[in-house]
DNA sequence: ACTATTCCGGTAA
DNA sequence: TTACCGGAATAGT
């Protein structure tokens, strides 16, 4: 498994781990997550420069243009066969765009609250946009926190709104 | 027995 | 009339 560090331009602070591996004679991520003050692994193989390449060059892409959408191929087979259904889902939703929980449960003929669920277990945040789904009443949550409960240092609800404004994405916010 | 939810009824201003 | 709780329903892990 190869793991790259990039930064992430919310503050100095903030960066991205990426890390990939060798999947049916592919590279494939296997996750993403955020981190800070971590320091770039070396154990990379020169054989995956091209593919670290691609990926920092999308991140970039994105970051300048809200509209980019990314191509970097993912693991999906590291969720249920439910999580895919909702992944897969969410790479459909554009940017710009959001979806409530509820509204996509009705499409996938389940319950909001098992859409919440498969959203908080994205292995694959900002690439895979689960940051898209929000909740009737507000912006829902990210990565497990909510607007009552910041379970870490790192405050997901700040990066899921920063997201949502980088994207230009409207929703309603009747509580915060 | 947990959730990154939602809907509806009751109550008070 | 609107706004704010409290609780039940809900589906997947």
């Amino acid at each position: 498994m190869t793991k790259i560090i990039t930064s992430f331009p919310i503050d100095k602070q903030l960066q991205l781990s990426i890390s990939f591996s060798a999947a049916e004679d592919k590279l494939l991520l296997s996750g993403v997550r955020y981190c800070q003050n971590e320091r770039e692994s070396i154990n990379s193989e020169p054989n995956h420069d091209s593919f670290i390449q691609k990926i920092k060059n999308e991140l970039e892409c994105y970051l300048s243009d809200a509209s980019f959408q990314f191509s970097l191929p993912c693991n999906f087979q590291l969720g249920t066969l439910f999580q895919q259904k909702v992944w897969q889902a969410l790479t459909e939703i554009p940017s710009g765009e959001v979806k409530t929980y509820g509204a996509l449960a009705k499409e996938l003929d389940t319950s909001a609250r098992a859409v919440g669920n498969a959203c908080r277990r994205n292995l694959f945040p900002v690439i895979i946009p689960c940051h898209r789904v929000v909740s009737a009443s507000g912006v829902g949550g990210y990565a497990g926190d909510t607007l009552d409960v910041q379970k870490g240092d790192i405050n997901f609800l700040r990066i899921k709104q920063w997201l949502l404004a980088h994207e230009a994405a409207l929703y309603e916010k009747r509580k915060g």
